[in-house]
DNA sequence: CTGACTGCAAACGTTTTGCACGGTA
DNA sequence: TACCGTGCAAAACGTTTGCAGTCAG
């Protein structure tokens, strides 16, 4: 796997409980502490959060790992991948990425304001096909 | 003021702490809780943050107010307006809002996702004009 | 074998709650 | 006068830290 040697390179080692982690947000794309933390106990029952914590942020130090935050709700966190946005059921709160051009807006947002932009953090809300 | 009634409506009193909240907001455009806390506090002097937290949540509630959640920095607060995007400085953490135009984005968004979206929080991301 | 990781417990910072008193309407 | 709001203290959360024992490289 492609992740092991970005950990080694970045002094992380590979344990059963970080490759979990890592297989966690793989399978379920976008998941919050506790989803992570329910995930590992049922592998490893004396886990504790202290470890869930240090590895995300370890992960998120090295850019391995993104938090997403999301408008009244909890924060989730999703595997580095190229910049994309993301939609949100309200009903459901299932979270998927969407790949929309923001280049135009991007053009947009820095004329107004006279900032020099170069990222976006885009989330859309509304209803998902089966909640509606 | 008109948010007199809008807060009258919701059977919220107009206390003179409820005043200076709305216009620290009103004056400063996006605060964090402590900035408030530190305004209240030169004008009372024993005021507790539990009221800082139970105004905001009571006027976010009537939707009088609305937390911006930024990527890497603590929330702020601002008085609920059109809708519109925040630009934020990387290096000075000031914020501005810019009103771009996102039917076009939300359109791609929705049928890409096929989710029916009918709201986008967007922050974007660069260097102010002072900063650069 | 060495340095990093885990799990536990304690500490910390932030937000919420319960209650007595005071103020708005 | 009847509620609602305030301030205080305590509690509840969520997250971080220090440490001793364990594991990966």
């Amino acid at each position: 796997m492609n992740f092991v040697a970005l950990l080694k390179e970045n002094n992380l080692k590979v344990t059963p409980q970080r490759l979990t982690i890592v297989e966690e947000l793989y399978t379920h794309g976008h998941v919050n502490i506790d989803d992570i933390y329910k995930a590992l106990q049922s592998k490893f029952p004396s886990v504790s959060l202290a470890t869930i914590y240090k590895n995300i942020n370890a992960m998120i130090e090295i850019s391995f790992l993104s938090e997403v935050k999301i408008p009244k709700q909890k924060s989730v966190y999703e595997l580095t991948k190229m910049e994309h946005s993301h939609v949100v059921c309200s009903e459901c709160n299932s979270i998927m990425d969407v790949a929309v051009d923001t280049s135009d807006l991007l053009k947009q947002a820095s004329e107004l304001s006279d900032y020099t932009l170069s990222r976006s953090s885009i989330v859309f809300n509304g209803i998902c096909k089966d909640c509606k």
